[in-house]
DNA sequence: CAATCTTTGTGCACGCGTTCACAAAGACAT
DNA sequence: ATGTCTTTGTGAACGCGTGCACAAAGATTG
């Protein structure tokens, strides 16, 4: 029987092993004292308790560069998401296949929502029509939404919403790039922008604490 | 002047007033006791010190789906962000507009980098493609790259990788929604699958700590 | 100019999550 | 069967970030 250790399982992910027990343990997921965790029976664990094992259909409002490249991307159905339908309000998109699948109006997206039981949809459309599909999805039953135009959406209680922006990774990693710039002026002895006055350190010393490590 | 106060800020953040001003503190950026910050002072500084004043040359790699949706993407010209160059492999695609810019082919990519100073490079290429590319741009001077392709990409220190899985993001989505649904079934009286032996709460009573909330 | 009022900047304490460290459990060898 | 060795599961301690609370600062008013 295949097992790993908390120990080579820490090692690999970069965490403390302790932890990783802890989190083990929390799923209840027993490993056996003196040789370590059996494999086959954790990843199963896991994969169920993540939802993995789950079928879960979803649906895709907004069939532009986005919606397109969202339908046609793999990593979705490995892990239990089941791409239903893709919706587009523009009626020359309607019946045009984009990833082996017929785009469908907008007109259909109760019945499509109802009929497959969808209750996590991906809107993928401009910033000024999602306020709208948004409720169109929640009155039709959705009670999770992804979002990916740069507009907050605001929805009833009981429905989760998270935003994805893609220009925030790029900040994250301007910001550090800025620092990179600045550590290097330094140490050549020139004063950098950024570090001119350091008023005071964050707690950590350095990265104020809403920015991501 | 216009002014605003630590409290005014932190009620419509929906964050602690003294975590504001400690974080503010932090910039350097003085207010005035009594009064509040200027905000326009506070503006810039902040944005001086996200880097949002400078300006960032990118290059986009892999023009699919993802990668024309990127360079459309409106929100990057207003952070500081600027599409140096679309760069993809297939021969077919060389000189194509997308987002009013000519794709221009591989072979062109350090020439690019060094002519633009580019320092910080998107890969939106499929996942075989990845890590070559990411060798290329590292080779040719860029320090920081975003990755949406479904590959860990390995860089020798000094470069900052962070990596985009459009999935994840759904797979939160998922982790809650099958939470929401085991809450009904136990307030129906059925046991759901997922909390069916809760050998063990959690810290935070509920949800294992690598789980975002 | 003195008194009062508002809001900042920050020391301090509390709480939570991570890590340490070890007893208990089970495998394996003798 | 007994002892040894490995690894789990978890109580306890440590450290860090968040929030409280207040003194200092400056504006504003009489």
């Amino acid at each position: 029987m295949p097992t790993v250790s908390s120990e080579e399982l820490a090692a690999a992910a970069g965490v403390n092993s302790a932890k990783l027990r802890k989190d083990f343990s929390y799923l209840g997921s027993y490993g056996t004292r003196g040789v370590g965790y059996d494999v086959e029976y954790l990843v199963y664990q896991i994969s169920r308790e993540l939802g993995l094992t789950q079928d879960w259909p979803v649906v895709i409002v907004g069939i532009g560069n986005l919606g397109a490249a969202l339908a046609n991307y793999g990593g979705f159905a490995s892990r239990g998401f089941r791409v239903a339908a893709l919706i587009d309000a523009d009626p020359a998109m309607a019946g045009k296949p984009v990833a082996g699948m017929p785009v469908q109006h907008t007109d259909e997206l109760e019945k499509i929502i109802e009929d497959n039981g969808v209750s996590i949809g991906v809107i993928a459309t401009p910033a000024g029509a999602a306020q709208q599909v948004c409720e169109r999805l929640v009155a039709a039953g959705v009670t999770s939404i992804l979002n990916f135009a740069p507009t907050v959406l605001s929805v009833p209680d009981g429905v989760d919403v998270r935003k994805v922006d893609l220009s925030i990774e790029l900040q994250i990693l301007a910001f550090h790039e800025q620092r990179k710039a600045g550590e290097e002026a330094a140490a050549d002895g020139v004063v950098p922008p950024v570090a001119a006055k350091p008023h005071r350190k964050g707690p950590d010393g350095d990265v104020p604490a809403v920015m991501p490590a």
